[in-house]
DNA sequence: TATGAATGAGATTTCATTCAT
DNA sequence: TATGAATGAAATCTCATTCAT
């Protein structure tokens, strides 16, 4: 009668019961991830998790979609109204968002989509549309910005912008698979191959005729 | 004259069941995927495939222990063996095996070793011991090669050859992802990267010196 | 209306399913018992069974816990408080209590103990020192108290106090194994026994100095 | 070609087998002990153990039969034409042979009776046919013996010849629980109990009217 | 809302038994 | 006879989901 009334009634349950389901998962993946266990870590019982997610199915969905922050549009314009060079914009920002992706929840959500995804083709219909191809168009942008201004020469990156952010991905799937028995480093990877990129691309050098 | 109850007498019945498992782990994933569902694909009991693996996970192992050839050890001493140019290498055998990788087997080892690789420790480390390690060892040789004949300049790739090859395992990435929605040429963009790094790294042009 | 699906819900639950349990291994054994038919005889699904007990083995170590209820120890200061001779404790309580053993559930507890127990050395030390030996501790005790009042002379069975109550053990045998064929007087068996042995170490007569 | 042929060529496989299984029994009880197991400790295949005995049950009830030997009928044939006194008999023979049981495949009949007898009542039958009631008989006879030669006093044991083995019986249970705990001296109990019941039924003595 | 005891379908695993050789 | 690979029925155990409270 005399527990404290506030602070126990949560209005963002359903926040709490995904952050706990994506740390579960990001443990033991998806299938071997009991339901009781994420009740448990949320601090909630099993009916109520069940009040908000109907079948486990629907939280994992839950939770890869709250993690499709809209980060993404804003590097987009953010590359846009940048006064930065692209150059600059690739070395700046750019990096150091790639950089922070490795060690980032990103990890997690790209283990549970190498896994589940099949399974789930609406799930990576979305995230197609709604991360991975306005990411890519982004960094297209930045590519065409700079061959707009004479920093880049024409090159694959135009068509293939995935190159750029390829080593991100290696390093999330090696951060995955092997850090426990020999960590890479992420950081030097992938400013190196910015660097090389660069280097491959930028007018002032004559690179080879991609 | 009626199909006899027992069926044939193998002995390369374990190698039956891998390769059942194999096709049922890439369709379902490990955790999804029944026992029961092997041994039908196998043309087996499920007492049989019990009676050459123990558990499901034992098969598990099998399954990813049987695709450890030794490929990379051939890769590696054609490396050192051939009489062509570093950069012809790249461009022709390496270019070839870079291709291939991503509709291989592969790629199922890749989604099965994302997904339950952190369970397996053991797995992980004889992976990275005996395919990893000398692959990129092999490449850091050829890499190496091409310094010393003059071909290339000293770059990271050196420190990183696993710049060389993130495009692969992007490409597998995306095609276990987004192969449903969105097909993407992997030989075009591994193709352009294995340019694009030639041509930040060629001695005769003036790149950045990364 | 209609029954309800869900049955109550109880806090001794584990009592109910171990008293299933003990019913069903004296009927059956314990390997011949299905976890299956334990449930249903305790008007309960298997699940929940293993709600309460992990495995099986657990369940059975629970049964034989169960029923190491601490009687022996009331035995044991009976014995001291008595006012009664050491004879006529013999005759009396200790007579009644000797004859209904071979018809209470102890006798399933020897079926389970001599075709299981060697497989569980902890539950048989469990049994050896809270039952077996405080139970031949006290008897022990009683043989002392008749020497030291004049009622017996010293004999063999201040060593060997199992010779009061083999007699019991063999009534349970012979049920567990004969009763269909042919019933023992169990009764009378013991009740002559104790007579026997009373006359053999009584110090009014001169028996064998043994 | 060259392998010996005879000495392979076994005439006595049942017997082999069935002692391979006894042992397997011994260590196991018999719900646990696989087929295989006891193939494998005989030297024989699955199938030629199969060949022998049709079914598990089957192997069972033949261990159980063969070592119904016919030791009894020499007991009791000795009994009737010795020379010695009852009483020097019940000291020598009896209580050598008494003395030898507990440590003896008996015991693991006694298991083996207790554990799986009452599900086979027709074994239990036979057993109480053709061993124990012309064990009992036999005692019966001896106890009349040394009546009628005025050595003993008519007693309870020409009604309950049991509980001259009652210690013979609980020595072999004490055994299969607790010898790994505690070893029981079975024959100093199985002795002294002859002598307290000698003492107590010897016409030279005044016992009690039991 | 909130709980967690209870369910039941289904998955893994075991093993007596069969049969092609 | 003799083998042991192969079967399949059945047992143990798991866990997403339900529902009385």
């Amino acid at each position: 009668m005399s527990a404290p009334r506030f602070k126990r009634r949560k209005e963002d349950r359903p926040a709490e019961i995904t952050a706990a389901a994506l740390a579960a998962f990001a443990e033991n993946g998806y299938a071997a991830t009991r339901v009781d266990d994420v009740a448990r870590r949320a601090g909630v019982s099993k009916g109520l998790l069940y009040l908000y997610f109907a079948t486990k199915e629907e939280l994992f969905r839950a939770v890869i979609r709250s993690f499709v922050v809209p980060k993404i549009d804003a590097l987009k314009s953010d590359i846009g109204k940048s006064e930065m060079s692209a150059t600059a914009f690739l070395r700046g920002p750019f990096l150091e968002m790639a950089k922070s992706l490795p060690n980032s929840p990103a990890k997690i959500l790209v283990r549970l989509m190498v896994a589940e995804g099949p399974k789930h083709p609406d799930l990576t219909a979305y995230y197609l549309e709604n991360v991975v191809a306005p990411a890519l168009d982004a960094l297209r942008a930045l590519i065409a910005k700079g061959v707009a201004s004479g920093e880049f020469r024409p090159s694959a990156l135009d068509t293939y912008p995935q190159l750029i952010v390829a080593p991100v991905m290696f390093s999330m799937l090696w951060s995955i698979v092997f850090d426990t028995h020999h960590k890479l480093d992420s950081n030097g990877l992938i400013e190196s191959h910015i660097e090389l990129l660069i280097g491959a691309i930028s007018a002032s050098t004559q690179g080879e005729k991609t």
